[in-house]
DNA sequence: TTTGTTACCGAACTCATCGTTCAATAATAT
DNA sequence: ATATTATTGAACGATGAGTTCGGTAACAAA
């Protein structure tokens, strides 16, 4: 890829991460973008079709990294943020998300778009499904599998969103304790 | 008040109801509720500020007039739905959700906006904190009171979520059976 | 170095929607 | 019957979306 438009698309997603930060996507205009990126309004519209469309993408290249290095560790690679090996791929979630990577933040908090919310539940989906059988015990067998692995991703987020409304006093272990007392 | 301007607003909540079935509360102009609700344009902005405030007002009305009919009936008086005096105030919900009273479902479904939820949420909030002995037995004494009550919300309103995108093929028993295994 | 390609620029444009204004008209209350 | 209040709808300015296009700068390959 031309160094030119990794360039730009870097500034954009920049530019548009800082702006999440401080606003709700529905009110940042793509005029502000283009100003804080400093790039031409023709050429943010040769990157991405629309605000949403620069929306999707983001999540993708945030959440398939985190969720990428999370299989990539799992099958005996060093992980990239070389935390200590902790037990509970969970424990390494709340971990990143400490560390406020890539400020996912900012993304996750209530006041943005449900979109985010949306994609971060997706992923979560395969990856709970994976690691079901740490949850059997609590299962009733009259739950429906959809119903209770859908429960617990919900959890997760709802857990995640409780941390970070309540200014993240508590350390990544404590947490992860409350996701797995109240799931 | 006016019988007119009664009128006015009832159309507006009408012609609003009806394209939140169809479509997000964002892809909504204020020129189609107008259209639809049959009214001048000026009216539209003599009662409500903006599309936001229409929202506002319409959570308002609805949730308020559910949970009010939750209260009442609780302090005794016959409620108006009349349903077979159910033991628990989830059931009793749930009924309420299934008979799809005032278009809630369409409200509540996940196209939809946050601010929905966060209504939902909100008049939740104090009912379950109410209810709080139900859940106590459940509830470990290290998760902080305001986490558990913000679970068992969330539990409640990704049941219902869980609950219409799936169909609503299980009865209220059923589901608030899933309700309350999972919380 | 030269040449052809590709990306960026930015001003100007169309279009849709928002929210306001105002004078005319109709419904309501007293 | 009269005064008040709500509705109407056209017209307007403002804002932002997304497009167009001729010119310029960066790049890659020869």
């Amino acid at each position: 890829m031309d160094r030119r438009q990794r360039k730009t698309r870097e500034a954009i997603f920049n530019a548009f991460i800082e702006l999440l930060a401080k606003k709700n996507f529905a009110q940042i205009t793509v005029g502000e973008i283009i100003n804080k990126a400093d790039i031409g309004r023709a050429t943010f519209y040769s990157h991405f079709e629309t605000k949403d469309f620069l929306l999707k993408e983001l999540c993708e290249e945030l959440f398939c990294h985190i969720f990428d290095s999370l299989n990539t560790e799992e099958s005996g690679h060093r992980h990239i943020f070389d935390c200590e090996a902790p037990d509970s791929v969970f424990l390494h979630l709340f971990m990143h998300l400490q560390k406020n990577d890539n400020n996912i933040l900012e993304l996750l908090s209530c006041e943005n778009n449900e979109l985010f919310l949306q994609y971060f539940k997706n992923n979560l989906q395969s990856l709970v499904a994976s690691q079901q059988p740490l949850f059997q015990a609590r299962k009733s067998e009259k739950l429906p599998e959809s119903f209770w692995i859908n429960h617990i991703v919900s959890t997760f987020v709802e857990t995640v969103k409780w941390w970070i409304d309540n200014g993240m006093k508590e350390s990544p272990e404590t947490i992860t304790e409350y996701f797995y007392l109240s799931v």
